[in-house]
DNA sequence: CATTTATCCTAT
DNA sequence: TTAGATAGGATAAATG
């Protein structure tokens, strides 16, 4: 290790920590945490902070140690192992120590007796790194901050990671149980994350082995690269997934679903056993952290916890990384492998495992093999390991807290690094007091716009990083408030606290304040530069320097996703360090006079700029729409070029008025651009004075929403760029006429037309009826009792056909059924008046065409069976009953009509082809491939013509 | 027919 | 125990 405060980010081995710890007294929980501090003042539950302990009193248990009570902050240091109290240094703390949460009574007690006899081990310091400010390191950063002195690259900083998939077969045909489905074959697949692989083949880097239970079809069957492990019994089984685990020692366990299979069914499996799974697969033998109900670990990251070893449910991981509509293994495999992998049902999968051919039998271990390996492949690709390892260094937290924590945790865990050196403490408020704080009285500027269709060039620019530059510009922060011009309601009250200012220091100090636009007064940077300023400014001024630094090393891959993950993690801190002071909800130190000063400093910043653009005579310029720190410029008239020139002189001039660093960057041009409301719009967007090609680029609409479907994604794209390239209603008409009509003639794909929306199961009122999607998943609830979608989990459905004045909400239903039932119609009406309809009514109002009356004037021939519904007044509908039934009988004799000879029946096929096989069989092949072919060709239509990857069909 | 409530998802 | 913020648009369905 190159410095004294490099800290690994694996957790440590079992020999570690029975080295640090001894065998009897493991702590309970292993997460390296960097330091402890009990608070004072909430004798309930002492809250960890990532920082000093500087007050040891009350609270679990600690009230017995009277002597601590009025131990001060210095005294209180004492009672950390190697804490050194002389340098600052916590060196080793931030090696190897791993500290329970918060310390138990008896650690204090051994602690305290240990004190004194205890040998320090701090390393030799090489004086670049001490803590406190030097010249060369004014505010004594850590000097994990400065990219020149960390290896990029560590030697063993790579970790070990290890998925497991498991196979149940279910008689039942539903999801398998673990209360009575046996685990039968385990699949598994280690690999090394090292950073350093990406240019050698990824399944070279993996180990992989099957265990299964003895059955005579499956010892046969060799999967190449795989080893296979027979075992007699399901106890054995899992015995031996204890062994590999434990052989293999991998840092990371993942699974895609760790809940409900993978290692979620084994722990299930294990506890018919009297088998403690996540003890027997820890690093801490003997030691657990599960049991009881964990909500929040089932809502964010994972119910299964292993002591010693990090667990990851994969699909969580995707999904806070990133917008799927959908959330199933496939289709993010698609996404981020860019491969196509089927999905099989359990009872496919079991009718497989049960078959005499040895190829179902084959064919079962490929598809969990591949889809173990598949587990791993993603986490490479995605940089899942290398990515949270690189953010658990830059905000100084452990590896999982980086999945697991919110935004709060890791500014704190930053900040407290700037805090020390300066002896700043940071104070701890209770939830009481954070919900005493005043009301936050400044909102930010969203003009409404002038929305229209704008043919001449329209700028955009915008404040780099607005809210960190005014808080570093005005030196906003805890530490230089000195309190309100004028007391508000008799109190100088201040976040969370009461200030007392001495008398006469205001008076002292009138030539060296800022007050801000709420009344508050803050003094400037030479009588004290803020905490917060001092870090967003090595924050922004490190961020900078990592991006230079990946100019330089191209040709260095492993490096660049290093630096990029570096930088991408600063700018995480940046923007959330507002958002710290002003949570006024969960806040652990919020201070709304703090957020309200810059959320109205920020206000006003834009408020001068838009002044200024707007009454500069040679810009010819006009502001129409501005939210927080953007504006959107037009200039009439102009061409490209001069809007280049134009838009970099604005930006110039605003940024040479206002205090460094605030800083006004122009963005791009639009040209042409649709404004439709406030947070909405859309355009081409060109960046460069010399790009050719512009890019299509929409904020807030439907194309960039997951609410609406596929077809209406790319329907208003598609009116949108037609529009765009031609201005000629005609065409927008006809492509929307063509694309009803195909609609209504049902010559669709029903993928286009599935909702996926959240489903949080057990948030919803009772009052209301539950939204669709809620709706089909509690439907499929009482089918299969295994189902239930995990929380957060995208449930898709579609809108039927149903009796008029039926509610929606009964008419969704999961797209397998309008597969699977001949009865069931996409409701081909509802999804063009309600879903397709409005918003491309919204948009092309604005260039005066009336949507609605293209789809009304349409010839109706097509339409004369399906009474419209949504045309309609409800009583009218009533009218339409008896019709709307009659249109129902007509359709399902006509959907029944025989597949090969067009007779009616009931059955398919009809009875006359029945007997008549093979001719039936021939004319059935033969329509089989002609569908077959017509479909892929529509795929490829399809993906050609939007271009966009996201909008390709995917298997469901 | 307008307003309110519940829900979802996005912009900044 | 955990948990950045607010503003804003949109739909469905109940309510006044």
């Amino acid at each position: 290790m190159s410095n004294c405060y490099e800290y690994s980010l694996k957790p440590p081995s079992t020999a570690e920590i029975v080295s640090t710890f001894g065998d009897s007294d493991l702590p309970s929980k292993l997460y390296r945490a960097p330091y402890y501090a009990v608070e004072s003042d909430a004798p309930d539950h002492p809250r960890e902070y990532a920082g000093l302990v500087y007050h040891l009193r009350g609270g679990d248990g600690l009230d017995t140690l009277d002597e601590w009570t009025s131990a001060s902050a210095e005294e209180s240091l004492d009672i950390i192992p190697n804490y050194d109290k002389a340098s600052g240094s916590e060196s080793n703390i931030w090696g190897w120590q791993y500290a329970a949460s918060p310390p138990s009574v008896r650690q204090v007690r051994r602690w305290l007796t240990e004190r004194g006899k205890r040998k320090r081990q701090t390393k030799p310091k090489d004086p670049s790194q001490i803590d406190g400010p030097t010249q060369a390191n004014p505010y004594g950063m850590r000097p994990t901050l400065n990219p020149q002195n960390v290896p990029s690259v560590r030697q063993e900083g790579n970790m070990e990671v290890l998925a497991i998939e498991v196979f149940a077969p279910s008689i039942t045909g539903k999801l398998p149980d673990p209360a009575a489905d046996e685990v039968v074959v385990v699949f598994w697949s280690i690999y090394d994350s090292d950073s350093q692989n990406i240019n050698q083949h990824f399944s070279s880097l993996c180990q992989a082995g099957i265990i299964a239970v003895n059955k005579q079809e499956l010892n046969s069957r060799k999967i190449r690269g795989w080893s296979l492990d027979v075992v007699d019994t399901e106890l054995e089984l899992l015995n031996r997934v204890v062994d590999i685990v434990q052989d293999l020692d991998p840092d990371i366990i993942v699974g895609w679903d760790v809940q409900t299979s993978s290692l979620g069914y084994l722990d299930a499996r294990a506890k018919s056993y009297d088998f403690n799974l996540a003890e027997q697969l820890s690093r801490a033998p003997g030691r657990t952290t599960n049991g009881g109900t964990d909500q929040w670990g089932a809502q964010t990251t994972t119910t299964f916890k292993i002591v010693g070893r990090h667990v990851l449910n994969l699909w969580r991981v995707i999904r806070a990384e990133q917008n799927f509509t959908t959330y199933t293994f496939e289709y993010t495999v698609f996404q981020i492998l860019r491969k196509r992998t089927p999905h099989y049902s359990p009872h496919t999968l079991t009718s497989w495992y049960y078959s005499s051919v040895p190829e179902h039998v084959s064919r079962l271990l490929r598809y969990f093999t591949d889809r173990t390996s598949m587990v791993l492949e993603i986490i490479d690709v995605a940089q899942i390991v290398t990515k949270t390892a690189e953010f658990a260094r830059i905000f100084g937290v452990d590896f999982f807290s980086v999945l697991s924590r919110g935004s709060q945790f890791k500014v704190e865990s930053f900040m407290f690094r700037i805090a020390k050196p300066e002896s700043f403490v940071l104070l701890s408020p209770s939830r009481q007091d954070v919900g005493r704080q005043n009301a936050a009285e400044c909102m930010p500027l969203i003009m409404e716009p002038l929305s229209a269709f704008y043919n001449s060039p329209l700028l955009v620019l915008d404040f780099q990083s607005l809210y960190p530059s005014v808080m570093i510009a005005y030196n906003y922060c805890y530490s230089t408030c000195i309190g309100r011009v004028v007391d508000f309601k008799g109190q100088n009250k201040f976040g969370v606290t009461e200030l007392h200012q001495p008398p006469g220091l205001l008076e002292k100090l009138k030539d060296h304040v800022n007050v801000a636009p709420n009344g508050m007064v803050y003094v400037k940077p030479e009588v004290r530069k803020g905490l917060l300023a001092r870090m967003l400014t090595e924050l922004l001024d490190t961020r900078v320097m990592v991006k230079q630094a990946m100019k330089v090393t191209k040709d260095d891959k492993a490096l660049q996703r290093v630096l990029d993950a570096r930088q991408l993690g600063l700018k995480f801190i940046a923007n959330v360090t507002y958002g710290y002071t002003s949570a006024t909800f969960s806040g652990r130190m919020p201070a709304v006079e703090i957020a309200d000063s810059i959320v109205q400093s920020g206000r006003e910043t834009l408020e001068k700029a838009i002044r200024v653009i707007d009454s500069t005579k040679k810009w010819g310029a006009k502001v129409v729409y501005g939210d927080t720190d953007s504006v959107f410029v037009y200039l009439i008239g102009k061409t490209k070029e001069q809007a280049f020139r134009i838009g970099q002189d604005i930006a110039d001039t605003i940024t040479a008025m206002n205090p460094a660093p605030v800083k006004l960057k122009f963005e791009k041009v639009y040209l042409p651009c649709v404004l439709l409301a406030k947070k909405r719009y859309v355009g081409f967007k060109f960046e460069n004075p010399d790009d050719k090609e512009p890019v299509f680029d929409a904020k807030g609409i439907e194309t960039v929403r997951r609410d609406g479907v596929p077809a209406q994604q790319k329907m208003v794209e598609t009116c949108l760029k037609i529009l765009f390239r031609t201005q000629d209603l005609s065409r927008v008409k006809e492509y929307c006429c063509d694309s009803w009509s195909r609609m209504l003639e049902n010559r669709i794909s029903p993928q286009d037309f599935i909702f996926a929306k959240e489903v949080k199961m057990g948030t919803y009122s009772d009052k209301v009826p539950p939204p669709p999607g809620v709706a089909v998943a509690a439907r499929r609830m009482v089918e299969d009792s295994g189902y239930e979608p995990q929380y957060g989990e995208r449930v898709p459905y579609v809108i039927i056909r149903g009796k008029p004045l039926e509610r929606l909400v009964d008419r969704a239903v999961a797209p397998e059924e309008v597969l699977n039932d001949s009865h069931k119609y996409i409701d081909a009406s509802y999804y063009i008046s309600r879903v397709l309809i409005p918003p491309l009514e919204r948009i092309f109002n604005l260039v005066g065409a009336d949507v609605r009356s293209w789809y009304d004037d349409m010839p109706k021939a097509l339409r004369a069976d399906q009474p419209d519904a949504y045309l309609l007044s409800p009583r009218k509908v009533l009218d339409y009953v008896d019709l709307a039934n009659r249109v129902n009988i007509d359709g399902h004799f006509l959907a029944s009509r025989c597949l090969t000879c067009s007779e009616p029946t009931s059955y398919g096929v009809c009875m006359d082809c029945r007997t008549d096989e093979q001719p039936t069989i021939a004319r059935l092949l033969v329509k089989v491939g002609k569908t077959e072919s017509k479909l892929k060709n529509v795929h490829t239509v399809c993906s050609s013509c939007s271009g966009n990857p996201r909008y390709r069909t995917h298997p469901m």
